[in-house]
DNA sequence: CCTCAAGTTGAGAGGCCCCTCAAGTTAGCT
DNA sequence: AGCTAACTTGAGGGGCCTCTCAACTTGAGG
C-alpha cells in the first residue's frame, strides 16, 4: 500500500472514531470523509462498506475487553471480578456512543474472541456463590442492551446515570436476590440472531 | 367535519396502528397512507405531523395504563401490585413495537395523566417493605428503557425473552437485593429531558 | 526523469423520505 | 339542481444519504 494511502486510512479512522464516539454509529459517511480531509471516494476505496470502517475503527476494543476480562479473573473475589468486568464494559460504552451502539450488537456471546473469558468470569462467580446460579451467558445481553439504552437516552443530560441502572441490574443478578425466573434463557442461537438485527 | 373525512381519519388510524405495531414508530408515512387506501395529502390533512398521528393512534393507551395502575393498587400485596403494573406495561410494549418505542419516550414521569398513580404504586410498595427504599420514580425509566431495548432486539427471534429481563430487573428492585446505589437518582427534569431525545 | 500502477477526486445517479399545493372532486345545505 | 366549503389527490421540489466511475494526480521503482 502506498504511503499516502496509509496516511489517508489513518486519517479516516481517526475522524471516524471521533464522530462515532460523539454521535453514534450512524454518522453519514461523507461527513467522516470531510472530517478526515479526504473525498468520499477515498473513503470507499479504503473501506468498501460501513461495517468495514466500523470494524477497523473499533478493532482495538476486543483487546481492551480481553484485558478487562483477565483483570477481572485475577481478582480474588469472583463476584467483584464479575462486577468489575461488567462495569468496565459499560464504561467503554458510556465513553463512546459508537461503541455503545456496537456493544448492543456484539454483547457477550461473541464466542470467537476473548469473550470465552466472559463465560469463565460468570461461572467462577457462580461457583463463588454470589452470582445467582440460574443466569446464563445469554442473560448478559440484557445488561448490555439495557445500559446501552440508558446511555443513549441520558448521555447528554445525565451522564453517569447508567451507573445507577447497572447497580440495580447487578443487584438483580446477586444470589441473595434470586427468585425463580419465569422462562428459560435464550439459546445462543437466539441471542446471536437478536444481536444481528440491532 | 364531513363524514368522508371522518372515515378517512379512521382508516388512517387503523392502518397506522397496524403498521406501527408491526414495525415500530418510524414507518414511512406514505406507506401508512397507502395501507389506508388514501393519498399522502389526505394523511397530512388529518394529521399535520407524525407526532399528531402517533398521539391519536395511541390515545387509548393512557386509559389502559391507568386501568392497569388502578388494578395494581387494588391488589392486597403492594409488591405484587408493583410487579403486576410493570408487567402489564411491558406486556403492552411487547405486543406493539410502536408502543414499545413510544413507551421509551414516555416512561414513568409523565406526571400529567394517570402516571401519578405510578408514584402511589411505588410508594405503597416501599411502605410495604418489599420494594427497596432507595429507588425513585425516575428509576422506573431504566426498567422501561431496558425492556424496550430487549423487545426491539428479540421480538422476532425470542418473543417473551423480555419476561426474563424484567424478572431480573424486578429482583434487583426487591428490598432483599438492595446494596447501596452508587449515585443519586436522576431528577425529574433530567428524566424528562432524556425521554425527549428518544 | 519517466512511467504506470496505485490512489484520489467529486459530480452525479439513485433511493428514500418528507411535505406542499394547485387542480380536481364531493358532501351536504338551500 | 345548484352551489360552495370541505376535502382529496399525487406529481413534484427538496433534503439527506449512499455508492460509482471516468478523469485526473501522484508515489515510487527502474
Amino acid at each position: 500500500m502506498r504511503k499516502d494511502a496509509v496516511q489517508n486510512r489513518e486519517r479516516l479512522l481517526q475522524a471516524a472514531r471521533q464522530l462515532f464516539a460523539d454521535r453514534g454509529l450512524d454518522v453519514p459517511l461523507d461527513e467522516i470523509a470531510r472530517a478526515a480531509g479526504v473525498s468520499i471516494g477515498t473513503l470507499y476505496n479504503r473501506f468498501p462498506t460501513r461495517d468495514a470502517l466500523v470494524e477497523a475503527a473499533f478493532a482495538d476494543r476486543a483487546a481492551t475487553v480481553t484485558e478487562l476480562a483477565e483483570h477481572a479473573l485475577a481478582m480474588d473475589n469472583p463476584w467483584e471480578g464479575f462486577v468489575a468486568f461488567l462495569t468496565g464494559v459499560c464504561e467503554l460504552q458510556a465513553a463512546d456512543l459508537g461503541y455503545n451502539d456496537l456493544a448492543a450488537r456484539t454483547a457477550a456471546v461473541d464466542g470467537d474472541r476473548g469473550y470465552g473469558l466472559m463465560r469463565e468470569i460468570l461461572e467462577r462467580a457462580q461457583r463463588g456463590g454470589e452470582l445467582r446460579a440460574d443466569v446464563t451467558l445469554t442473560d448478559m445481553a440484557f445488561v448490555v442492551w439495557g445500559v446501552a439504552a440508558t446511555v443513549r437516552a441520558t448521555h447528554k443530560v445525565a451522564p453517569g446515570a447508567w451507573r445507577r441502572h447497572l447497580a440495580l441490574a447487578l443487584d438483580g443478578l446477586h444470589a441473595t436476590a434470586a427468585h425463580p425466573l419465569p422462562i428459560p434463557p435464550m439459546s445462543t442461537a437466539q441471542t446471536r440472531a437478536a444481536l444481528r438485527d440491532c
